[in-house]
DNA sequence: ACCACTGTTATAATACATATATAACAGTGG
DNA sequence: CCACTGTTATATATGTATTATAACAGTGGT
């Protein structure tokens, strides 16, 4: 499992470590009941806090998307049922409005974000 | 200029009213040359204070949004040359995989992933 | 010139988020 | 039993976010 962490980027290390983690199991690499790897190995490895990972999991598990059960290491969670979702459609709707937002006024032209849009929609059919 | 703060969401006070400015714009209700509420009116109309406003207004001067100058009202400023970019287009595109990602799995399907995406699609379009 | 507006700067206080460090406690599995 | 695991507790440090009050400085209209 590859993480790897910036400390120039602006969002907090912990972040850095969920997103980066939900994106292993969107490319297949981590799948439903694969361990991780125990907050202070991987705490060691990214040479951060125990506790910076720790926050990492927990975010995790508030989402869903692993199990944490005491003595074990965590593992990846079956995917939730559209009831269980926590982030809502509505949610991503709202995200990608503001995303859409900033392109524009960053002054990329419509077809351009178009493109990257498709570029999206082209990766999620493959899949 | 219709803006409203809520108390209940995760984001800042001052990245609200960044949002809103934003999509005023985008919308069209706010067009190059036009005034914002000044720091302190616009803080009363919404009851926050008028330094968190003035956050808000600040950031968007760095993303090169909007213009300020002592004593004179902000004004929407000229969009921007692609060699003044703030937001990068790589940074609009690790945006969007984060945001995919996050769809995925919360549990929606690509293709219905693929249809909000294609929905923001055709609202670039009639632009 | 005055006056009411504007942004700006300074200072302070409070609350929360982030990250680190150290230590102990409790469950799991070999 | 032992080495691992997650968990809880306590403490410290730093940064962000928000509010409050006050003063300073430039703009525009009368």
């Amino acid at each position: 499992m590859i993480i790897t962490i910036n400390k120039n980027d602006a969002r907090p290390l912990y972040l850095q470590v969920v997103i980066q983690i939900k994106e292993q199991i969107r490319k297949g690499a981590l799948k439903q009941g694969d361990e991780l790897p125990s907050v202070r190995e991987l705490a060691d490895t990214l040479g951060i806090n125990m506790h910076t990972v720790r926050s990492a999991y927990i975010k995790l598990r508030e989402q869903g998307i692993i199990n944490l059960a005491l003595g074990r290491r965590a593992t990846i969670a079956e995917m939730k049922k559209p009831e269980n979702k926590r982030i809502t459609e509505a949610e991503i709707t709202a995200r990608l409005e503001e995303l859409t937002t900033d392109a524009l006024l960053m002054g990329l032209k419509s077809d351009e974000i178009q493109k990257i849009l498709s570029y999206q929609s082209d990766r999620l059919r493959k899949q």
